[in-house]
DNA sequence: TATTAAAATGAACACTGTTTAGTAGTTTTG
DNA sequence: CAAAACTACTAAACAGTGTTCATTTTAATA
């Protein structure tokens, strides 16, 4: 009597409602602005009903966190055609930033939600899926140094670095502090070539510290 | 009879009462956590009374952000004894930081609340600190530029490129998001070397992109 | 002192995340 | 089959949020 197994998949499938409903609502008005009570409404079911399935708020977030991480890394799958690290990793921030610009509800649930200071020990379950997309980038940076790129840099804290760097282009450009810039508003910042002036700025410095 | 300036005095006084505990809870716990009433509690009048001085919670935190853009220009005024701009954006970058991570509050104020999408229009009131914080920064940028680092390259992108990143990095620390990454959390990125890091990356672009 | 204007507020509205007590429906057991 | 046990679900409430409004208190004027 697989009674006990269908119960299971019920749930199951209930949490996958609950899930598939949170994440469009999400992509359309951003976490934020999404409350249970919307969530139910949508999946017409019981406010109440929704805390059978997912502890609080954050546990919905955190569920969606591997469907975006697996969102990103498939928007990142066409890049393997590019042999060349150094190629890969360029056109690696122009995907991201891309990425970023036209998921914006995934891209402020996955990296600019502030989380309550208690959830910082959510390490092992829903963050394997954001290491190993972290890794996409180390491996290249990795690659890069191989071939001579980077020299003397810590391969994980450059991978950070780049990381830090076009995040903040990203979180800059959602959160609409651009805007507020007179000279980013006269001044619009090209997509395209971003990406080649932050590495050819990087150049500047090296220059400098070399002598 | 001056009771028509008194008053008027009395509500600028009123205005100030309001933004210094706001201003102060808000260090303490940060713009969301802190609620109208709190903010009444502190001040010992209704919740009501803000109201009267202020349309709404977004004014408030406009009002703070010139207190905030002061802050930070006045956190920046040890650079200028740095005569060589090089240096001085380097020392920039480090202070820049050093605020961020010290200042997390005002930081995430300024730069990391995603507002009202009405309100961008918000130009030439509490932005005028804004923009002059900028231009502490475009003008070492173009000093740069003049002693012939970062050749070829437009003053103002950079000077916003310099910007996202340094925030980028600032960003990630102060939302938590460094912690979730294991590499993050095994290889604490130090924050005297960041700096002086990044622009070492961005060396190995420009030596790819020369040839 | 009476009148008028201004300032402050208590109470409410429409929300939010979350908890609890209680109700239906299904499954298991005697 | 009926009774007990367990399950899924929900209405209602709690404590909080930003905000508004009718009402009262306070102060200035005539």
């Amino acid at each position: 009597m697989g009674v006990k197994e269908r119960k299971e998949r019920d749930r199951q499938e209930m949490k996958e409602l609950i899930l598939e409903s949170a994440h469009q609502l999400f992509l359309e008005k951003g976490f934020e602005q999404v409350s249970i009570r919307n969530i139910a409404e949508a999946i017409e079911y019981s406010p109440a009903t929704i805390y059978l399935y997912f502890k609080d708020k954050n546990e919905i977030a955190h569920a969606l966190h591997q469907d975006g991480f697996r969102m990103m890394i498939e928007h990142f799958q066409p890049l393997a055609k590019f042999a060349d690290p150094f190629e890969r990793l360029l056109e690696m921030g122009k995907a991201y930033i891309q990425f970023a610009t036209t998921n914006a509800g995934v891209y402020q649930l996955l990296f600019m939600r502030s989380e309550p200071m208690e959830h910082v020990h959510c390490l092992d379950e829903d963050w394997k899926e954001g290491d190993s997309a972290f890794d996409v980038l180390f491996q290249t940076v990795s690659q890069c140094q191989s071939l001579g790129h980077f020299k003397g840099m810590d391969s994980q804290n450059l991978s950070m670095l780049i990381w830090s760097t076009i995040h903040g282009i990203c979180a800059l450009r959602i959160s609409g502090h651009l805007a507020h810039v007179k000279v980013a508003r006269e001044n619009q910042l090209a997509l395209d070539t971003v990406m080649t002036d932050t590495f050819k700025a990087f150049e500047a410095v090296l220059q400098r510290l070399k002598k």
